[in-house]
DNA sequence: AAATTGTTTACCTTTTTGGTAAACAATTTA
DNA sequence: TAAATTGTTTACCAAAAAGGTAAACAATTT
């Protein structure tokens, strides 16, 4: 699609976490009500919810009268938890694995470049949490 | 392969305009120099020269003394520019681009946070010019 | 036991990535 | 002007990723 693209998996993700996060910890909402505020096909949402409870951000529970919920707090969930659970860790190049050797490793000047980058991308992600995305939402409502 | 990484192709296209500006501007390689310096795949890299070629990056010129130069100084070449002409515009989100209507725009708490982030990227990728890099690389060696 | 809810697995189609190879076009020089 | 040299274009390909569907399965409550 286009570079340094966010998949539609993680955004789906975010809404889901966003959907959680609108209601006191410990509120659960089942996988059917959570379709019908994120929009997500049923069935890909199933997947996507978990995957999210097996990156222990989320909790299930089977059921009548089960559902998810969140594992902690919305001030304690970051975009970057989201982002690395539905896509593995974020790494720019390869050549940023330690243990990677690249042919051209002695004489690399943009290696740095790239680190340097996924750190400013990483800080980001870090910096913003759940709560602060819930309360974006009701200042826009 | 894994989220926010840069493909092969672009990796490899900064590879060649850093060779490139390790001469003096009006310098010719040939495709077939560049290869060796590199170590991109002969026809691959054909392809990316051309593509580099067609975005103005680079100028060619056929015949026998002909070869690759850049079309400008390394000062004035960013890591965008490379970055841009071979992968297209930088969007972390779709609902990042004007025209698109998203179901949830009303009621949407991330869509400034992806824009203020690929900012950020494009603003870091501004600031990388090819001069740096070359002489990083002398410092190196 | 039946109803309800989440989990897992298998499968599928389309697009992207990374690459190969050969024909083609332009330019220089003998 | 023909041959040699160099870049350009096109067609093709296999593997992986993206995005999704569906059905069987497991756990819990009533």
């Amino acid at each position: 699609m286009s570079i340094f693209h966010i998949n539609r998996k993680t955004d789906y993700a975010v809404r889901v976490i966003v959907a959680l996060a609108r209601h006191p910890l410990g509120t659960r909402l089942s996988a059917k009500l959570l379709q019908e505020e994120t929009l997500v096909p049923q069935a890909f949402l199933n997947r996507i919810i978990a995957q999210l409870s097996q990156g222990n951000l989320i909790e299930s529970f089977p059921g009548p009268r089960g559902g998810l919920q969140l594992a902690r707090s919305a001030e304690e969930i970051t975009l970057r938890d989201i982002v690395e659970i539905m896509e593995g860790p974020i790494l720019l190049s390869e050549c940023l694995k330690e243990k990677e050797t690249c042919p051209l490793a002695e004489a690399c000047p943009i290696r740095n470049r790239w680190g340097g980058l996924q750190s400013t991308i990483t800080q980001a992600l870090d910096q913003t949490t759940m709560s602060q995305l819930v309360s974006e939402l009701s200042s826009l409502s």
